[in-house]
RNA sequence: GGACCCGUAGCUUAAUGGAUAUAGCAUCUCACUACGGAUGAGAAGGUUGGGAGUUCGAAUCUCUCCGGGUCCGCCA
């Protein structure tokens, strides 16, 4: 396909020399798919192109096509409305298209990646709670993603950075020294990451009930739980602000500034940044429980992976990494793109971009996120020199990245230009955000557990595994649940925000997982009645059911190219409904194994051969399992 | 104050600047003695948030306004 839409814009551009005598770069030229409206199988649309024939719509379309027809064989008829000039393509080329994809074991793969190498970032959680339902949107798209671009002949490196240090872990960590009793995964029957998550929710309710009893005291003109002068002498300006305010908006405000005021000053808040001093320090006690809970941690994050279906090739850790990025922020500072304020704070200037002024490394010479993150990406290139690094994060920090970017051209970094954001946007619930503290978080675990107990509902309902043994049915509910989850969110968009209603279960019906799935299973149902090999007649006649099919498989290696430029895993998932679609549509019309003549038959069954695979690796690129039966 | 993202049918969603704007869910019809009904066919549903501009042609590009979200921490 691809071959025969270069050869044609090549006769475009001979025949606008011959005919109209103007010169026209054929790679410049655009083919599009006819409007299914229409006769037609290609559409060039000559509009652009009138001030070089210097004839009208019409005219121009009208020797185009003449001109094709005479000169392109597998051009067999054409037709002109307006400026549109339609090709309908030769049976016999959409034949010879069917045995070349049907003799290909692997269909849909593309080049556009050959030789190349990248690395993908995603999951990169943090170490003081369990994954979330955004977490399991951030997982499905860069697992998609790095399938997408190794379809592409890639060398992909997946990797998961893991925020393992910082006051939140402290905060689980406390939480469980003062309320938890030696309690462990083992004890508490419970997965690590959860348990480390509840007292997460644990330390968080202690600190607010403090937090309470200081406001109480402090509406009594109490203020001795703040020991330091200077943050009690704020606090008393905040209150006469309060007092003075009449505006309910700013009132508001003022009350919250308040609030973190007390909250920083909690005995709980200052033991908590005591442990996170002793752990940079190193404290060797403090260690051992950050260890101890992490380990925790870490497996119950490996078990929902594996659940999902995923793996990474190189984890990196924070606590191995917050320290890096001093030496180019020191290699800027000599170049002169960054300056250095009077308080020997590092700062990078970027209002000539139109953005602000950042800091890179504070006046004591410590690190900040963005000096890490250079730190990393250094990191990172020195582990694999890859060509390009994709992030997937989500899009709340665009704006870090942007920075990213520009600081590391800035540096004249090699990989800066690399460097990519694949940014999605958040997963919204009915009712707004997604809190953990107000306990609106929808658990991985716990989601994928009820789209299994769905699955399974549904499959058992409909009584077609008869059998199956029990160990089989188990992998059948999980493959379908998956793959109802991952398609649900990888059909749409990554930019866009979705919603997402735990009341309304997600769909199994239309376009979803587990319709692809459907008809996999069916076509591979057909399949198994049958020999393997079939014989693709270039004589037999081709219907339009038919054809629209094979026009669809033929594009899936333009279409994966696109996924694999774009990051988009939704170019997949909707490429894979259209194709299921248009089999069904086959399916409903014609019968396959019943077709009385022979080479009919074979073409249909070679045709349901390159569908079958095509869904197959369809799916596969979205990191969904196909099931033989369903 | 500045910057970014998103607005398409009741809901979810598709569309390299091209023809009468895709589909799905839900609603209403219809089709199982055909290879699997988690299916297929049809009906209904739209001022592509509003307005202006560029263009032979705009959901798509520009400007402006409206709505929703996010960022501009010496948090990560």
């Amino acid at each position: 396909m691809n071959e025969l839409v270069f050869e044609i814009k090549k006769q475009i551009s001979d025949c606008f020399k011959n005919s109209f005598g103007e010169e026209l770069e054929a790679g410049a030229l655009k083919l599009e798919k006819t409007d299914k409206d229409h006769k037609g199988d290609l559409t060039f649309v000559v509009f652009p192109y009138l001030r070089l024939s210097k004839k009208n719509p019409e005219q121009t379309a009208e020797i185009l096509g003449k001109y094709l027809q005479e000169h392109c064989m597998e051009i067999s008829k054409y037709n002109v409305i307006k400026g549109f000039l339609n090709l309908e393509l030769s049976p016999e080329f959409w034949l010879k298209e069917l045995t070349s994809l049907y003799e290909d074991p692997d269909p849909g793969q593309n080049s556009s990646g050959k030789g190349k190498s990248v690395m993908v970032e995603f999951s990169s959680p943090n170490t003081n709670k369990p994954l979330h339902l955004g977490h399991v949107r951030n997982i499905t798209l860069g697992y998609s993603v790095s399938r997408i671009l190794e379809f592409a002949g890639y060398r992909v490196i997946k990797a998961n950075l893991i925020n393992d240090r910082g006051i939140h872990i402290c905060k689980s960590m406390l939480a469980w020294q003062k309320f938890g009793i030696g309690e462990t995964p083992e004890s508490a029957g419970m997965k690590g990451d959860h348990l480390v998550g509840k007292y997460y929710v644990e330390f968080d309710r202690h600190l607010q009930e403090e937090v309470k009893a200081i406001q109480v005291r402090v509406n009594q003109n109490d203020l001795s739980d703040l020991n330091d002068q200077v943050q009690r002498q704020n606090l008393i300006q905040l209150l006469e602000k309060l007092k003075a305010e009449s505006d309910n908006e700013k009132r508001k405000e003022t009350e919250s500034e308040i609030k973190t005021l007390i909250t920083r000053n909690t005995q709980l808040m200052s033991e908590a940044n005591e442990m996170l001093r002793k752990w940079e320090s190193g404290d060797a006690e403090t260690l051992k429980i950050w260890e101890m809970m992490n380990s925790w941690v870490y497996k119950g994050f490996d078990e929902t992976y594996r659940r999902m279906g995923v793996s990474f090739d190189k984890y990196y850790y924070e606590s191995n990494t917050y320290l890096l990025g001093k030496r180019s922020v020191m290699e800027g500072l000599e170049m002169g793109v960054f300056q250095k304020d009077e308080d020997g704070s590092v700062w990078v200037d970027l209002t000539e971009e139109g953005l602000d002024r950042k800091i890179l490394l504070r006046a004591d010479g410590t690190s900040v996120y963005m000096t890490q993150d250079i730190g990393t990406a250094q990191m990172k290139y020195d582990d694999a020199h890859m060509d390009h690094s994709v992030y997937v994060v989500g899009n709340e920090q665009d704006y870090h990245f942007k920075v990213l970017k520009l600081i590391l051209k800035k540096l004249n970094k090699p990989y800066a230009d690399g460097v990519y954001h694949l940014s999605y946007g958040m997963v919204d619930l009915p009712h707004g955000k997604m809190k953990s503290r107000e306990g609106t978080v929808v658990d991985a675990d716990e989601l994928m557990q009820s789209m299994y107990q769905s699955a399974k509902q549904i499959t058992m309902d409909l009584g077609k595994t008869e059998g199956l043994a029990p160990s089989e049915l188990e992998l059948l509910y999980e493959t379908i649940a998956q793959g109802a989850l991952k398609y649900f969110l990888l059909k749409v968009d990554p930019v866009k925000r979705m919603l997402f209603n735990p009341e309304e279960s997600i769909d199994f019906q239309g376009n979803t997982g587990p319709f692809i799935q459907y008809t996999y299973a069916r076509i591979r149902s057909i399949l198994r009645n049958t020999n393997d090999s079939f014989k693709v007649s270039e004589k037999a006649p081709l219907m339009e059911v038919e054809k629209e099919l094979l026009a669809l498989l033929s594009s899936f290696s333009q279409k994966s190219e696109q996924a694999a430029i774009e990051y988009n895993p939704a170019l997949i998932a909707n490429f894979i409904y259209e194709v299921a679609r248009s089999f069904n549509r086959l399916y409903h019309e014609v019968s396959i194994l019943g077709e009385q003549d022979e080479n009919i038959k074979q073409n249909r069954l070679a045709m349901c051969s390159v569908t079958s695979k095509t869904i197959k690796n369809g799916m596969e690129l979205l990191g969904i399992n196909v099931p033989e039966r369903m």
